[in-house]
DNA sequence: AAAAAAGTTGAAAGCGCTTACAGATTGGTT
DNA sequence: AACCAATCTGTAAGCGCTTTCAACTTTTTT
């Protein structure tokens, strides 16, 4: 069943039945009706495949997230779903961890696809691997990185104020009177590195005591490698984390430690994910916009579609969400 | 830049550069090095479309979840992708809520995207006005359902044992010596229903006191709810809730108002994700085996593309994880 | 060395659509 | 009644590829 079956049916020209399904043109009413007859008759499902070879173009964007079953990326890939729905696009959603192999072979395939563009959704630090593709692939398509920066032309960055965030949560308890701070971060991420910048800037200027430790995602990582940490004896008053789930493992070794969370240590977290109002204490924690940078990102990429100008970097401001754990 | 371009600039057909470009047919080898030059020399994307066009295929399938934001569909949708990404596949993922109208808007699209399948991950309870597109579109592609059950030929179904699951946790708590009963549920899915029936089967079967109150989706709708029930004096000795975090808004109240969980009363969720690690009791839950899920979607899919007789429904069994709650 | 077999290559059709462009029809004017 | 403009419709090209089939080349067999 194709247009030519029902344009024959129909008793018109292929034409005609293209401009009813596209609402294009003008078709004189009686047509119109005769052809959307037979189209509901059949149940005519036009190809898009075929509409695409013809257009160029198959409303269709790729997604290269980290990984959904984390509630940040989740977040993020869903309101850039939600948001190109509106715009008449479909999403193709690709979970690469932290795997270059597979980002390449990723961004290959939604190369081959002709995709009218391509989201980052989280990137990692430095990759050298990774300039070349896309590079390459930002000369054919534009692609916009979230949390992310490679500043070749076709190349667009929505980043989020991660430095000031940790800078604003260490101000925020040195004024609560914390003096010594682990900071935990998990990832090596551009967001991570942020992170980890805005943490140094802050010990530095307040000239605080600190320790810096990478632990792998998890909560039972979490809650080990605090435990472990405590019973070497490390002191310190306030723990900062790069991810709600580490700072609740954290959180959950101190109180089985029975050391008190705020009176003893501080915790703080980030991301604000439904995690962080899950534990007991509620925690304190960054609200990182998630649903924002998804949200902006399409707003930038719909205008990028539509030939505008636009700048090549946006940034999101940071913002604390106090509750109990600080 | 088109496959004319390479083999005019190769000195071949365009045939031979189709060959060499998908490793079919038989190319001497000095031709292919000769294609394979010109090809990297230009930096050369095929157009998965006109292949697309010429297959009636696009290696793509249609995943349509409620909400990605919601962990367990998180869960399902990333291992579904990550299942199809090592068969060939690029996943078109839609997030439709319970909007019938947007669910029917995405099935239309997909039809017109040719997508190999679409894999429906959790589906309303009843909803009449889904039942002819999804006949219909099963008449031209297969159409998996977790969680869900159409009967259609040409239609699949996987399902996780619900309501052996509650009957399960139920069996469990009477055996605690538990006697008054809570059921919250949140949606009025396929599994919520099944989730249901097997409360009520384990309730009669223990001819027990119970109460089942739905509580819209949220910590802390479940929170509120939970407070306003006890401040009107209802009695109970076990919650029982269809998701985990509508289980740990109940246990948060419970907790505010002095009650002891497990002591006073027991507290179970649903979905052992990672919420149920996070709260104070660490919670009881039920493992609903996400991953299983999608891995077995995909894998009865891949028996049907390759044309193999499928059964047309796969129960997967339920698991309780019994921790501090419960 | 001739014939048969195997390996290699190219010409051309066709996948299902959109979209100039031209031709046909309609309606409105004089 | 003749004419022009506006509206409607059809013809045909082309989007970039895969694949069949036939032709040509090389290798193997006798």
């Amino acid at each position: 069943m194709n247009i030519y079956d029902i344009a024959r049916e129909a008793n018109v020209s292929i034409a005609t039945v293209s401009r009813v399904l596209n609402g294009s043109g003008s078709v004189r009413d009686l047509t119109r009706q005769k052809v959307e007859r037979v189209l509901k008759k059949y149940n005519y499902v036009p190809s898009a495949i075929a509409r695409g070879m013809v257009t160029n173009s198959m409303k269709t964007i790729g997604v290269v997230s980290i990984d959904i079953r984390n509630l940040y990326y989740a977040n993020v890939s869903y309101s850039i779903e939600q948001a190109l729905r509106v715009l008449g696009f479909s999403t193709i959603l690709c979970n690469t961890g932290y795997n270059t192999g597979q980002k390449l072979s990723y961004l290959k395939m939604l190369a081959e696809k002709k995709v009218d563009s391509i989201i980052l959704v989280g990137s990692t630090f430095k990759d050298p691997k990774l300039n070349k593709p896309i590079r390459e692939i930002s000369e054919l398509i534009p692609i916009i990185i979230i949390n992310g920066y490679y500043g070749y032309p076709n190349t667009y960055s929505i980043q989020y104020e991660d430095t000031g965030a940790l800078e604003k949560s260490v101000d925020y308890l040195v004024s609560k009177g914390r003096k010594k701070f682990l900071y935990l971060y998990d990832a090596d991420t551009f967001s991570g590195n942020q992170k980890l910048l805005g943490f140094k800037n802050a010990v530095k200027k307040h000239n605080l005591e600190s320790d810096i430790r990478f632990i792998p995602p998890g909560i039972d990582h979490a809650y080990r490698q605090m435990c472990e940490l405590i019973e070497r004896g490390a002191f310190f008053d306030a723990v900062l984390a790069s991810e709600d789930i580490t700072a609740i493992g954290a959180l959950q070794c101190l109180l089985d430690k029975n050391i008190r969370v705020p009176e003893d240590v501080s915790v703080m977290g980030y991301n604000n994910s439904i995690l962080s109002l899950c534990c007991t204490p509620r925690l304190s924690t960054v609200d990182s916009m998630s649903e924002e940078m998804g949200k902006t990102a399409v707003s930038v990429l719909s205008r990028i579609l539509a030939g505008e100008k636009v700048e090549a970097s946006v940034k999101i401001g940071a913002k604390l969400v106090l509750r109990q754990s600080a």
